[in-house]
DNA sequence: TGTCGGCAATTACATAAATTAACATTTGAT
DNA sequence: ATCAAATGTTAATTTATGTAATTGCCGACA
């Protein structure tokens, strides 16, 4: 009703956090996301094919990088919110029908490689916080390996809760045990490699057993300590995460 | 019988496929490698708990990144060949039980950052090399991912073994449709989100379908096609690949 | 040379999850 | 405000995979 502040950059945030950005950097990185777009839910933001040309930015809204499979199947590979980015990397032996799509209305920037580059040069510190941006990305596909291959679907689905809650504390959305949701049960199946029947099902365990609910898009976390639990989340990695955040 | 060469340094070869290196880059290398020390199998290379320090390259023989739950299960995160390198990054928002232990009995190689960081300096080409190497594993974490989330048991079996051929082939290990391969049935199904057992029953399924078999730690492509059908491995990818190994 | 331990192989049985199908509810377009 | 399409919910059934237990093999080693 009421925020009619200028609308902050979370990307320039998000680095700002893992690298500490001089004044210059950051009126560098202002400038190549100046030209950022308002795009559409469910829209292509890079498709097969492409060209592994500009680096994407989502300053608003969530996105998802995903895979099809000759059968036709769709796995998510990983969910983008405000402050992510990301390429079509050069992918020399990687998949070959993977794109990157919006979810909900975003709005992105483009930064093609040549700016990038530059940037790179004149400022290493943005250049050091994409490259712990990454680390931690590599560290999120690991966490997605190790869910989705030795934990139940139970477990999976309440840590991935943990850390979508996680994550989005850290770039200030939602609330407190709450978080808009934009993710349909089938995409929550694509991403936790499982059928969106059976995620319903999942999803009214955690209902009965009192750790969560999801209510017209809305993540309400009833009870942390045993969402946490049912998870499996390691306590001290939680700590970390929320000294992090704090 | 025979041969008694100086060892090639996988990893400088490695390198220098991505990238092409000066001899002043080489000769760095050669040098930032040389201290490299013979280690037993399962040995661990580095622990939960371990600074973050060193960059690992392995020189020879398989080792393993692996992730263990607070219910005892494993999951394998990456096998490395020789001429693979990696270290435990800042980790900063990922697991806690996470480990690197090799497989057989290994040449590994340790830098402490300062070199590295002094090569990277010094040969440009040597960090260009080193991030298409971050990018191509990323790639890989991505595979595993689609893998683990989406493909029956015998395609996500095939996958792997089409995956390990082709690495292995790059590097020159292994013959023609045959390879050297010390995964125990327990470790494949740790790194495959399967048990022992059902490893079995699909390898079984694979031999009689005269697609591969494993006979006394060597895999024997007995057909091409019919694995790569299997597997649902994409023929363009499978070219590209091959061309890269050409 | 014997025996011990790890691994592969196989079976019977238990269980989690997929599949299919029906129906309800919400959302979005007109 | 109405309708169509997308999404969520539930139950019945089938299938895939895990669990547990057993056997035999081979290699390390005393």
């Amino acid at each position: 009703m009421w925020d009619s502040d200028p609308v902050e950059n979370q990307f320039i945030t998000k680095l700002g956090r893992l690298a500490s950005l001089s004044d210059a950097a950051v009126s560098a990185l202002e400038h190549a996301t100046a030209n950022a777009a308002a795009v559409g839910a469910r829209r292509y933001l890079i498709r097969e094919g492409d060209q592994p040309g500009p680096l994407l930015v989502i300053l608003d809204g969530w996105a998802c990088r995903y895979k099809i499979l000759p059968n036709g199947a769709r796995q998510m590979l990983a969910f983008l919110m405000p402050g992510d980015s990301c390429d079509l990397h050069v992918d020399l032996l990687t998949e070959m029908d993977h794109g990157i799509q919006t979810i909900t209305p975003c709005t992105v920037a483009k930064i093609d490689r040549p700016t990038i580059e530059t940037v790179f040069e004149q400022h290493p510190s943005v250049m050091k916080a994409m490259y712990l941006a990454q680390l931690i990305d590599e560290g999120t596909l690991r966490a997605w390996i190790t869910s989705i291959g030795r934990r139940s679907s139970i477990e999976r689905v309440a840590h991935l809760m943990c850390e979508l809650y996680l994550r989005a504390r850290n770039i200030g959305l939602g609330g407190d045990m709450h978080l808009v949701l934009p993710l349909s049960q089938i995409v929550l199946a694509d991403a936790l490699g499982m059928t969106p029947v059976h995620i319903n099902r999942v999803l009214k365990q955690l209902r009965l057993a009192g750790a969560m609910t999801i209510v017209r898009g809305s993540l309400i976390i009833v009870s942390p300590q045993i969402l946490v639990q049912i998870a499996g989340f390691d306590e001290n990695y939680l700590h970390r995460r929320l000294q992090n955040a704090a």
